[in-house]
DNA sequence: TGAACACTTCGGTGATGACCGAACTATCGA
DNA sequence: TCGATAGTTCGGTCATCACCGAAGTGTTCA
């Protein structure tokens, strides 16, 4: 009934829109040039398809002087492609470096701008098994023990709070087949690893890395172990 | 990285697939002829479209006889579309007619092969306050109290148990945006509502219908109000 | 066995849209 | 003020695909 997946299938049935979004989906904002890129297509094509995009309120655009930065437009649609991804047939796995690409991505990486792979599950696990967080539905609620423990290594917790968005709730991984945290909390607890470099960024992609330092951290803070990627 | 959109977004890209796959969401299955009335298509259109899905692993197809029933291949398929289309632009309201539909569809629907809509959402509230279900994680546990009270009710749970998926776990409600009970044991309790008459489906789409018997049973069962559609 | 039925395959048509290069607009830095 | 940079708009080409009708395959039922 009325549901109308092809206005949203169209947008996703271009390969250069398709790796647009896909370029997004660390929750980082990027420029028209730098999705063209993405995309392996002229800008101005890429012009064109960024246009559609936004008219089909799946991208947001910011004009900063002559650039303009594009991002996921809201929530529900990084949701919206986590799930749709989770249903993708697995990408060939062409080559050697293409399979540890892979094995990267299971190990840590984001999911829009929380944690996600291997290591976000970890961390639930380990906020759930302290009672830092306990769970309430799809939801999370946040202890006292839990919120004193994550302000002390850093987390932005008050600020997390002020946000108008869900606090703290489920998001389902799509290589563990577990739940990760996702919410605001889940993306001020990134920062703050990020932050802090207990993980960096991977040169491209949504792939992170676990530093030598993170290895530490990670154990003394939540116990779990973790090995440094390179 | 790799994540690839486009093949899963061409499918949906075509209004008869679309269509096709909306038809198939109640979890039900169906013919080529049906979902052929469904898209408004020729059946040897119909044909090539199911094709399509068919070998894109959207949809499976048996053979029964001379007909082909096709349904939807997996949950993951499901879930997958259901969030899809939280971001589905509001399909516009035509008339009168579509508004009313809207609002049957919100109050009580199939959401594949559970309860959705107010309905759903309330009845996983209930569950909840009574204890006879309880949250862990995007799971739900069932407790002594609430097996036998759902046995009771003439919800087949051992059958639900034995099942090869989730057992009873979170699905977010596209309507009320708040979260309602899928897994095995909400397949098991919509079949049981369904089965002893307290809803009914609608003549078409995933629409669920309260019958007078089921105002007074819900209420007595869980507790909740509802009134009888037309 | 043959007629009715469900569905698929094939060939042809028309429309859509993805892409590029070239020309245009707006901003930044000197 | 001028050149360089970021992005958009426009016109044209080419490929893809949605659709249909007609003919073909296999199944059911009389």
């Amino acid at each position: 009934m009325g549901t109308d997946f092809a206005s949203v299938g169209r947008l996703l049935s271009s390969p250069a829109r398709a790796a647009m979004l896909d370029a997004l989906l660390d929750g980082r904002t990027a420029t028209s040039s730098e999705l063209a890129a993405a995309a392996a297509v002229k800008p101005s094509t890429a012009s064109g398809h960024l246009a559609a995009l936004v008219e089909g309120r799946m991208v947001v655009v910011a004009t900063r002087g002559r650039t303009r930065e594009y991002s996921i437009a809201d929530r529900d649609i990084a949701l919206a492609l986590e799930a749709l991804s989770r249903i993708c047939p697995d990408p060939p796995v062409r080559s050697l470096r293409s399979a540890r690409d892979m094995d990267a991505l299971r190990a840590a990486r984001t999911c829009y701008d929380h944690l996600a792979g291997r290591l976000g599950v970890d961390v639930l696990g380990a906020l759930l098994q302290r009672e830092w967080l306990v769970a309430r539905g799809d939801e999370y609620v946040l202890s006292a023990a839990g919120d004193q423990s994550l302000v002390d290594i850093g987390v932005d917790v008050p600020k997390a709070r002020m946000q108008r968005r869900h606090f703290a709730r489920v998001c389902l991984d799509w290589t563990e087949r577990r739940p990760h945290l996702a919410g605001a909390l889940g993306a001020a607890l990134c920062q703050s690893v990020l932050h802090a470099g207990w993980v960096r960024r991977r040169r491209s992609g949504r792939g992170l890395l676990i530093t030598p330092l993170g290895v530490d951290q990670l154990q003394q803070a939540f116990g779990i172990s973790t090995t440094a990627a390179s």
